[in-house]
DNA sequence: CACCAGGAATGTA
DNA sequence: TACATTCATGGT
């Protein structure tokens, strides 16, 4: 099923490249993907603008301020409340495991273990600031399943075996082809009988 | 005015 | 297992 590939070429030519994740730093990529949960990247960004303005997109920063302070600085994304307690979990999660030298799927089951980071998160976390190869999931891919290719499974990890088995194992074709999918949903719209 | 955005946890049956 | 509800701001 080189088909895949053909239609990340399709996609490509579209849109051109994404270049995702940005971000000036790793960390900063796992701020980012918690607080852009169920919310646009404009409003994440207003919220990790406030962040780096107090210089306060490391670590040590992050679990040094207080809660109600930190629900102040990211309210624009939403969820402001949950997200705060939930950026103090994963922050000191992520001090624990980012020199360690653990097996991808330990990772996963070491980030899927947090409240408030379910298998998208952890996975895009894993292949934007790990730099390991997973293939991302979510909503727009899914969409993007039924509308090119008329598949649908019915677990998250279907979803995630179908492209890791049917395209080249590259950590640059996965983070772009996520980025691309996620593009061509914003722009891509339907009837919502899909 | 309604609807959704780069989700996840919790509760119900 | 399959849905429904909650969390909440900001853009269109």
């Amino acid at each position: 099923m080189s088909e895949l590939l053909d239609l990340y070429n399709s996609l490509l030519a579209e849109y051109g490249k994404q270049n995702w994740w940005p971000a000036d730093s790793k960390y900063e990529v796992v701020i980012g993907a918690i607080l852009t949960q169920n919310t646009n990247w404009n409003n994440v960004e207003k919220a990790l603008n406030n962040l780096r303005k107090e210089n306060l997109l490391s670590p040590k920063e992050i679990l040094k301020i207080p809660n109600s302070e930190l629900e102040i600085l990211i309210r624009p994304s939403g969820f402001y409340k949950q997200k705060a307690e939930r950026l103090k979990l994963a922050t000191k999660k992520w001090i624990e495991i980012y020199n360690s030298k653990i097996e991808t799927i330990n990772l996963r089951n070491e980030l899927l273990s947090l409240k408030g980071i379910g298998k998208e998160t952890a996975d895009s976390i894993i292949l934007y600031a790990m730099d390991r190869r997973i293939f991302v999931i979510d909503a727009y891919t899914k969409r993007f399943c039924k509308v090119k290719l008329n598949l649908e499974f019915k677990e998250y990890d279907d979803y995630r075996d179908f492209f890791e088995k049917n395209l080249p194992r590259e950590l640059e074709l996965y983070k772009e082809y996520h980025a691309l999918i996620v593009e061509w949903g914003k722009n891509f719209r339907t009837p919502k009988d899909l």
